[in-house]
DNA sequence: CTGAAAGCGCTTACAG
DNA sequence: CTGAAAGCGCTTACAG
């Protein structure tokens, strides 16, 4: 201690703070946080030096000491990907009234990160963790973050038999639902194009199609082959071999709308028209999928709620509520048009 | 309510290991970092504890004390928005190269944040700056980073007149390429809808595109007003009104491929078919420009690598490089496609 | 009401 | 080569 350094820019401390007014550390600490132990004008000095000085406390002394942060994780798997940005901004919006701030990590898309990602907010002393795109294989994350006593909710993707909170929509209801939208239109020879079963949402997605093709006799014409990734190349690739096999196809339900995209770029290049030739489904809602000439059939996931709803659950498990698991599903919207409609080439 | 310690949970700490190996915690700390210092056959027992105690160093105390961290801020005005969020994927994969990562904060699109964030990201001792979504008002913020010293590079939108690095693209020269692109067609009687003058890129897009028509002898049908946001919304809303003032109208060139969506959205309410009844530009290239029957000519912004090139611009900051502000240009794409193709109505 | 002291978990001159 | 000590910037019992 002693001498003041010259550093270039040297920010001001608390105890900068407490040597211009001759008093201890503590009192500015105590009057800069509202605390007991500093009478009113003395806080009031206090408070004026520090502003003259532009002092921001460090957020990293404070948490180093407290071990705690008004500060949730939020780990997105991409953060190109829409779906979960969308999440996030709902996110970010509902812990902001709370006082909370949230800090995003990004995977890029390598999901090896996801436990080494989670350990670090563990470690900043975020007070808790926001948790996307799941898979069936990351249980032991969550078992480890279960036992350090992190507070955990689970967006939309979940991992079974987890006792923690979730948010998400019925995704087997709402999959039933516009199976049997696509059905009234006459379609029986039907393609499924479904996402990866080690995610919840493509598994529960998937079974919901195929209930509501079973209802109706049917079964998918590509079955058991449904299964593959959520991305526009993969929806390409498995369009492009269903229509290279000679296959006949009034119509391909997607699990969601980026597999659908691709399966559009398929039939512009094959020369099919939507819905003439070939009916779609896709599912998610997003907002390409509305766009001029292109109107997709689709559910739409209530994205920014999810996010809402996370962080408030969150927050309860943080402020010490002990509940059993919670599992919130929102309502979510069937969006029927033109990809579905017109003529049906079918005749039920 | 009060104080929950994690307690619990107490993690292991330096103290520990070195507790459990009859140290001083200095010598673990030697050893854990491969400072000199300790022996090593020592260096490897403490090593082993630590595996053992599942030790992980704590990165908050390790940044308080040392004033520094490998870690970048990337600020997002929206994370919604994937024009912006393809440069962070490119940021972070390059980042991660280097040993770095990067925090990323989200202003929720309130601008006031934006000073709060980046100061928030100072005062976590983050290393440098990736700024996005920078205004004309944000000049202030930029001068205070500058007094503080910390590295910063402004990423696509920039403030004029300030002394930082940048990267971006050539605005002007490709929106008069595009402009003639669509002047190439046939196309007389067009309009403009740009974004606002404030950004930077949307100042030089509209440079660009009214240089195009000037050298064609003409100037947008619906001069001087021809900015606006750069919103789904706003395209639609403008559209609507041209659209509905009953302006002969052959084209629109839009400040970026969102606006043209919006346009497209007014087309079809009012039963205009793209090429033939109105030609369109877009701007950005996005992928949703490009979806089945909708095929958007467009500029391409090499988005990812304008994230990788400014965290390689900022690490050599960060290293200390002392040279005049680089103005990094990178190269973009003309992406012709079918909304400027098609029968042309005019006849130049 | 007030202040001195200890300590969060590290790193790093500095002596031995 | 080794370890003791100081300190990063805070907070918070604790004693006066």
């Amino acid at each position: 201690m002693g001498e003041s350094r010259s550093g270039l820019t040297k920010r001001p401390t608390i105890n900068d703070i407490a040597r211009a007014a001759g008093v201890s550390s503590a009192a500015v600490s105590y009057a800069l946080n509202d605390s007991p132990g500093v009478g009113p004008e003395l806080r009031k000095r206090i408070r004026g030096i520090a502003d003259e000085l532009g002092y921001r406390p460090s957020p990293l002394a404070r948490r180093l000491k407290t071990g705690r942060s008004r500060s949730i994780g939020l780990l997105l798997a991409d953060i190109t990907n829409p779906f979960y940005t969308e999440m996030a901004g709902g996110a970010v919006e509902a812990a902001s009234v709370e006082g909370y701030e949230v800090s995003i990590s990004h995977l890029g898309g390598s999901s090896s990160r996801l436990v080494e990602a989670a350990r670090g907010h563990v470690d900043r002393y975020e007070s808790g963790l926001l948790l996307t795109s799941l898979m069936e294989g990351d249980g032991a994350l969550l078992d480890e973050l279960r036992a350090a006593r992190v507070p955990v909710v689970q967006l939309y993707r979940r991992v079974v038999d987890q006792p923690l909170d979730w948010v998400g929509i019925d995704d087997r209801s709402a999959a039933e639902e516009i199976a049997t939208v696509l059905l009234a239109t006459g379609r029986r020879r039907i393609a499924l194009l479904a996402g990866p079963p080690t995610s919840s949402a493509s598994a529960a997605r998937a079974r919901g199609f195929r209930d509501g093709l079973r209802r109706a006799g049917l079964r998918a014409v590509n079955e058991p082959d449904v299964w593959g990734e959520i991305t526009r190349r993969s929806g390409f690739d498995r369009a492009t071999a269903l229509f290279a096999a000679g296959t006949d196809i009034e119509a391909i339900i997607c699990g969601n709308d980026v597999i659908a995209l691709g399966v559009l770029d398929a039939c512009r290049d094959t020369g099919r028209s939507v819905p003439d030739d070939l009916a779609l489904t896709g599912f998610d809602g997003m907002e390409f999928a509305s766009v001029g000439p292109l109107q997709l059939t689709t559910v739409v996931v209530p994205r920014e709620e999810i996010g809402r709803r996370g962080v408030r659950l969150l927050l309860r498990r943080i402020a010490g509520e002990d509940h059993p698991p919670v599992d919130e599903m929102l309502p979510y919207e069937l969006q029927v048009r033109t990809t579905t409609t017109g003529p049906a080439t079918g005749t039920a």
